[in-house]
DNA sequence: GGACTTATATACCGATCGGTAGGGAAAGGA
DNA sequence: TCCTTTCCCTACCGATCGGTATATAAGTCC
């Protein structure tokens, strides 16, 4: 791989704008003249670099979800399932309210917006979050049985709502709640958590 | 208005159609060939009875809208602010997935995938919403005033966050939950319901 | 019967969509 | 220097987008 002319751009940088793009628009929404705008490079470029338009979105999506993964990851390291709850919600609304970035989550916004043709981005933005709320669950579960949670709680809701209520602040996040307000919806949301 | 030549389709069963296809859809990526599909009309008819895509759409979700509206309206009859949230929780699991509708709110949809020239219609979803949380906030109000949630309790954050957990219930529910697995959630959200 | 009004049907508009062909430009290997 | 390989650029492809001009059919009023 030594051989032609070297490119001219940084890979990993047009992914980036790509991935800013697409968190502004969504997958359907955003044009290969908003992507070839956004990434200072033309069509033919992006083509030989990431494919096409799909497989340019599960790029950014699979550079999105590392980031997040590494973020719930260490969530899960904290002591208690109280603590990895605030953890997951608070520590959200940074990621939903990144500065430079609109507000939101890249996944859910793929979730909610697809038509017939984009159906297999939606169903990977599904897949990705399952493994998310599985890893949730196994940590409360481990909980539970360190005593940290009582014998009457059910890791598998608990994982799930804090999935819902994180979906939830995205829609919030999106339809431009600050973070304050956000803050004050994981405060609501983790007043009845189980001890 | 009783001249001319009568119109042969039943504009409340067109709009019916066309609600159908923007909730499976979104607004976006739903096309003209789309809803005149399913409507069972030519172009220049849904122009002629409907306005442009935007004002059809806008239609459509006044219909929507207000039988939600009948729906939370109901919801906040309830005697107290505890059964009232019960209401809207539990009762938003059947409208969340209507058969013969894909599951899913169509409010929530809309504020998500939007490019830059449909941001009017998602301004509009959004300002919608609002109106729902304002009446929450204010039966919750009500609810403290009577005893019926204690002094410390907030109407605005208890407002905000049964908002929230729909939203996210509502990507759940866009997601392939049950309706078992979002009762579930609902039972979860409500289990620290302040007493 | 017209005359008038309105809905329908066909066929089309310019713009934009995602994607690509083809030719020149820039590097390494010989 | 010449060849090969790869990249970049311009220009273009067919398809589809939202929206409309035009002509005809179907009614009421006189």
């Amino acid at each position: 791989m030594k051989f032609g002319r070297p490119r001219e751009f940084d890979v990993d940088e047009a992914l980036d704008r790509a991935l800013q793009v697409f968190r502004a628009k969504g997958y359907e929404a955003t044009s290969l003249s908003d992507l070839t705008g956004a990434m200072g490079i033309t069509r033919p470029s992006l083509y030989a670099a990431f494919g096409n338009k799909e497989d340019l979105f599960r790029k950014a999506l699979d550079r999105y979800a590392e980031e997040r993964r590494k973020f719930w990851k260490k969530a899960l390291e904290e002591p208690t399932a109280r603590a990895v709850a605030e953890k997951l919600l608070y520590g959200s609304i940074d990621l939903l309210t990144e500065k430079g970035c609109p507000p939101g989550c890249l996944a859910v916004q793929s979730t909610l917006a697809c038509s017939d043709e984009s159906e297999a981005i939606r169903a990977e933005a599904i897949s990705r979050r399952s493994e998310a709320e599985t890893a949730i669950r196994q940590r409360f579960a481990r909980a539970k049985s360190e005593g940290d949670l009582p014998a009457d709680a059910s890791p598998g809701d608990l994982a799930r709502y804090i999935v819902t209520v994180f979906q939830g602040m995205a829609v919030q996040a999106a339809s431009g709640a600050s973070r304050r307000e956000l803050r004050r919806i994981a405060e609501t949301a983790l007043h009845g958590w189980p001890t």
